[in-house]
DNA sequence: TCATGAACAGTAACCATTACCAATAAACAA
DNA sequence: TTGTTTATTGGTAATGGTTACTGTTCATGA
């Protein structure tokens, strides 16, 4: 990971960037704490917050702010798109991402524009099922 | 607004929806609720809770559950686009929608694809005057 | 005008997240 | 290797947005 001064790697922040690099599923804080915790049983739940927002805020993971009551983290820091179930909130990746348009010209009043992406919705395989 | 079976039309219910329209800010439930109480001193926070998840429902309001904490309510339910400010979570509209290219094509392995929107992020004049 | 039950006000509960603090342990110098 | 410094931890309490509950009120159709 990206080494900054006054900031020590600690055992804690190693696993639970490698578990959110091993794993595919977007997965919510909560959901990294029970993965952390199989390694690490004695983590708190606050550690594993506080270093998803300092490892997001380094740029070693994604902070998805996306909807949803919950924030999902997502170890795959390349460019691509993400769909969100609209039924559980659950996330996943699209394949070959959508060209943005040109979004240069993109005028708000009272705003400075800085990026725009595009956003998905669907339903998971999962909830498609259930109905 | 849209009358469906067994919905009454409320005073608080109507006061919600007719504030809601006069306004361009895309205000929380919080900020609802202190439009609100200028004309109806008693009205309860749950009663605006409760009404504007009714009201997204019905398609009389939109529910802008794009990231930050709180969620944002917009009474203006033709299309448009938002920019949402990174530092405040003030949302904005942007004057002349860009064009969301063909997403027809997109696939993401789990997931049935059912729409497309583009966000925009920015700075709002009032965080950008503090910087 | 009356009866019915949707919606209300007020308040408690919920849940994701953040803040706090004494104890621990990375990182670096000696 | 050892000691010092202080970032980070575990445990827990607090916060803040939202939802649920309950007895009362009032919009609506008969």
């Amino acid at each position: 990971m990206t080494q900054q001064q006054q900031t020590r790697m600690t055992k804690q922040r190693m696993v639970i960037l490698e578990e959110l690099r091993n794993v595919h599923s977007h997965p919510t804080a909560d959901e990294v704490y029970g993965m952390v915790r199989q390694r690490l049983p004695r983590i708190s739940l606050g550690t594993v917050y506080r270093n998803l927002d300092l490892l997001a805020e380094s740029g070693d993971i994604l902070k998805l702010e996306s909807a949803g009551s919950q924030k999902r983290f997502d170890g795959n820091v390349t460019p691509h798109q993400h769909v969100r179930c609209t039924q559980c909130g659950r996330v996943g990746d699209v394949m070959d991402p959508v060209l943005l348009p040109d979004i240069s010209g993109a005028r708000a009043p009272g705003f400075i524009i800085l990026s725009g992406r595009i956003e998905f919705e669907g339903v998971c395989e999962a909830c498609a099922s259930k109905n």
